[in-house]
RNA sequence: CGAGGUGUGGCUCAGUUUGGUAGAGCGCCACGUUCGGGACGUGGAGGCCGCAGGUUCGAAUCCUGUCACCUCGACCA
């Protein structure tokens, strides 16, 4: 290993400083590049495929669920945004403003969207008038701007992507069963595409969005042993739907206010499959979301049929629907197989002439660099269960990492001991409502309240803080 | 946004204290030899020292401002 270390010299290790790994890792796998503009980034070829990736299996998982992809403009004007007192409040710091159209100063200032929310409930208004309009289900896919004062690399951003859904319906009870829908969708997402344990929750009232009833979240725990919030999911109740006048006339011809819901997810999952599985040597892909999912390099390529047979294989991979790469540039194999390591490649296969004497190739598994020979024949199906096993056993080692950083606690001293003792971490203890209590556990133990899990667990009958009969488990971390 | 730190070819850095007109290694390009964990030889290209002002005969070096990145806080997908 003193020799692998070496290769990877250009990469700070995680231990070193976490922060700089993760710079690192962002420019040297080439997933972004910085602009002229503080917290725009340039998302390259590689950290676009990611995305794109993404959206596929989520937009698929989206449109099997009845919702249908929209778009709505970038600008909503000042007075818009402000029909909905505590979604203004809860924006208005963090929103760019267009104030002149060429030269010419405009009437009313338009902000650039940071969320669009007032933009569809002002169309919502416009088409629904009947129960026979609802329920709509609508999500787009768009970029969105907060004027974010401190920025990193997919983790916070001013221009951002993400998918948006925003749901109208007649009952609060479909729009809630909606809201928790979604949820599950995006953490099943985490847990089969990113192989990425989350926890489900609900946010606390200090925590939940500018405007709604209630959050629910999804948190993932880096592995640093701070906590990021994956994904959300809003319930919204009737509150938009009054303040922006959206009626509709039920069967017995009596005016209803409609209920609504909000859910998305961002670039930041880029962030999170980084900081989840990636490692010393550079990124580690999950296969289901990864650009390549198999690189060939081909050793001795020059001897005489080693690139033909490189070549067959690529071809079969192919035809079998495995996104694959031959990498046959003259750089040496040592060169290419740290160069795919750094960019997370799955799996890596390589072929030379001792391989094609034996009709085997190796196949070296990225997440933990095992090396195992396949036969030539049936090279797809074996393949294919190597991708999955690489996916298993990325999933078994993001799960432990969360288990041993995760800590339950029933007092605030112990809770300061176990982080000073074991590190950052998931700290579970329990809650009396109080906000008063919440502030000050973080306050005093650094952690904040991160979500109620709905897997209710009871660690004690009192408040970590006040002593008082709890109400709730929290999970609290130190938040990204 | 508050406190601290760093900006010098693509990358990692030396040079800044004590001003005198820019260096190394890696990478890159060409050719040849190599090829099972970041190969080697020979030749070559590339930087007005983050940017803008100022001081000075003269600024990478001193001063002011600004931008970017890193760390720790506060805010957030």
């Amino acid at each position: 290993m003193a020799k692998n270390e070496k290769l990877v010299s250009s990469i700070t290790s995680m231990d070193t400083d976490f922060a700089q790994w993760y710079t690192d890792i962002c420019k040297k796998a080439e997933l972004i590049e910085y602009t002229s503009v503080k917290g725009c980034m340039v998302i390259r070829p590689y950290g676009y495929a990611i995305w794109e990736n993404i959206q596929h299996i989520l937009d698929t998982m989206f449109k099997e669920t009845g919702h249908e992809n929209v778009c709505l403009p970038m600008f909503i004007p000042e007075s818009l945004l402000n029909k909905e007192k505590d979604h203004v409040e809860g924006f208005a710091p963090e929103v760019a403003w267009v104030t002149y159209g060429g030269k010419e100063k405009l009437e009313e200032r338009l902000c650039v969207r940071p969320t669009s929310e007032t933009l569809f409930c002002e169309h919502y208004a416009n088409i629904i008038h009947s129960y026979r309009d609802l329920p709509k289900l609508y999500n787009q896919w768009v970029s969105v701007v907060r004027w974010e004062k401190t920025t990193r690399p997919f983790l916070r951003s001013r221009e951002f992507l993400w998918q948006e859904g925003h749901t109208i319906h007649a009952t609060a009870e479909e729009a809630i069963i909606e809201t928790e829908q979604m949820l599950n969708i995006y953490a099943d997402f985490c847990e089969k595409a990113l192989a990425m344990p989350v926890i489900k929750g609900k946010k606390t009232e200090s925590d939940k969005f500018a405007g709604a009833v209630s959050t629910y979240a999804i948190e993932a725990l880096m592995h640093d042993g701070k906590a990021l919030q994956a994904g959300t999911s809003h319930y919204f109740g009737d509150g938009f739907a009054k303040a922006f006048d959206i009626t509709y006339t039920d069967k017995n011809n009596t005016i209803q206010i409609p209920h609504q819901t909000s859910w998305g997810v961002t670039t930041r999952l880029i962030g999170a499959i980084i900081m989840t599985h990636g490692d010393d040597n550079g990124l580690v892909l999950p296969p289901a979301v990864a650009p390549i999912q198999v690189v060939i390099v081909p050793v001795a390529q020059h001897k005489e049929g080693v690139l033909e047979k490189a070549n067959e294989i690529y071809n079969t991979l192919k035809a079998a629907g495995i996104r694959v790469k031959l990498d046959d540039s003259d750089n040496s194999p040592g060169w290419k197989y740290s160069e795919y390591e750094m960019r997370g490649v799955p799996v890596r296969l390589e072929i030379g002439p001792r391989d094609i004497e034996e009709n085997h190739c190796v196949a070296v598994s990225r997440h933990n660099r095992e090396k195992v020979f396949l036969s030539l024949d049936n090279l797809a199906e074996s393949v294919k269960e190597r991708l999955q096993a690489v996916h298993d056993g990325m999933y078994a080692k993001a799960l432990a990492n969360r288990e041993e950083k995760t800590y339950s606690c029933t007092s605030m001293e112990e809770i300061k001991e176990m982080l000073a003792t074991k590190g950052d971490g998931f700290v579970k203890a329990m809650w009396c409502g109080d906000e008063e209590c919440e502030d000050k556990v973080k306050a005093e133990t650094g952690v904040g309240s991160r979500c109620i899990p709905l897997e209710h667990e009871d660690i004690s009958d009192k408040c970590v803080c006040c002593g008082k009969p709890a109400k709730h488990m929290v999970v609290w971390g130190k938040a990204y």
